[in-house]
DNA sequence: TTTGATGCAAAATATTTGCAGGATA
DNA sequence: TATCCTGCAAATATTTTGCATCAAA
């Protein structure tokens, strides 16, 4: 029988929680490190990672798994998607309402055990769209 | 101004294409170099993944990205999702049609471009789900 | 005082790239 | 024969892990 595991509350965990909450931009691993760094310069980028997989297994924060390698996380724990930029790798969130319908209908379509879906957009973003332009525009000159 | 890349045929550039054209189960980077060296045995990985990036920017074959951080590929160039195995990664073709709708829908919602999406699905497959149950039994003697 | 957590460094994993030589069109 | 492609090895990028020590409860 599993125990339930036992969590203590760190300095660094507290923090990292407290960045990721303040963080409206969805960062990376790397992202969460430098700026836990302001306040705890001696944290490693290990004790990071130890605590954005626990966190994410408790369900405070949430991993988001990108289709580009690199793994985003937030703090909305509601369900919702993400549009990727493909030049930037910077992820929105999107408001489109759950697609459960889909899953349900999967009844019989696979072997599988459905457990969940991810939706993700891919696109421009606003900044990447202007500096394209811009190249456009110096190419033609 | 960008000139058409002159593509050249070489064997290995042909085995890659017909190993992943055969296998029918999404074979990674990895997957594909042990099966074609098979037949070329001195092909190196890079040589693999510089054709894999080729061919998909082709349109010849398909990048799956998964939300595992490996990549996966496969010859099936019509629309439609996948669904991967949370335990041992497979995946595995789904036949739901593609939710275009949601795309559409997107206009005024975000300020991306939207250009594509992806949806992955998350289960457990028949092999995982056996062995699963078979570790539950043995739990419980 | 128990044992969960940390820092550090090394390892593991997946992919990309520089370069000199080789093959294709 | 021009240049595209390859093998090899090293580099990169991201994440995980072993271990001795530290600290929360």
């Amino acid at each position: 029988m599993l125990r339930k595991s036992n969590i203590r509350m760190t300095a660094q965990r507290r923090v990292i929680f407290e960045v990721i909450k303040e963080m409206h931009s969805h960062p990376t691993a790397d992202e969460i490190y430098h700026r836990v760094r302001e306040q705890l310069p001696h944290i490693s980028l290990g004790t990071v990672y130890r605590n954005l997989e626990l966190l994410s297994n408790e369900g405070i924060i949430h991993k988001v798994e990108t289709g580009s390698g690199q793994r985003r996380y937030d703090c909305e724990l509601h369900d919702h998607y993400h549009i990727r930029c493909i030049h930037c790798g910077q992820v929105e969130d999107i408001p489109v309402k759950q697609v459960k319908k889909v899953q349900y209908d999967l009844t019989g379509v696979t072997d599988f055990d459905v457990l969940d879906h991810h939706l993700e957009f891919l696109g421009v973003c606003p900044a990447c769209r202007a500096k394209q332009s811009k190249q456009e525009e110096a190419q033609k000159n």
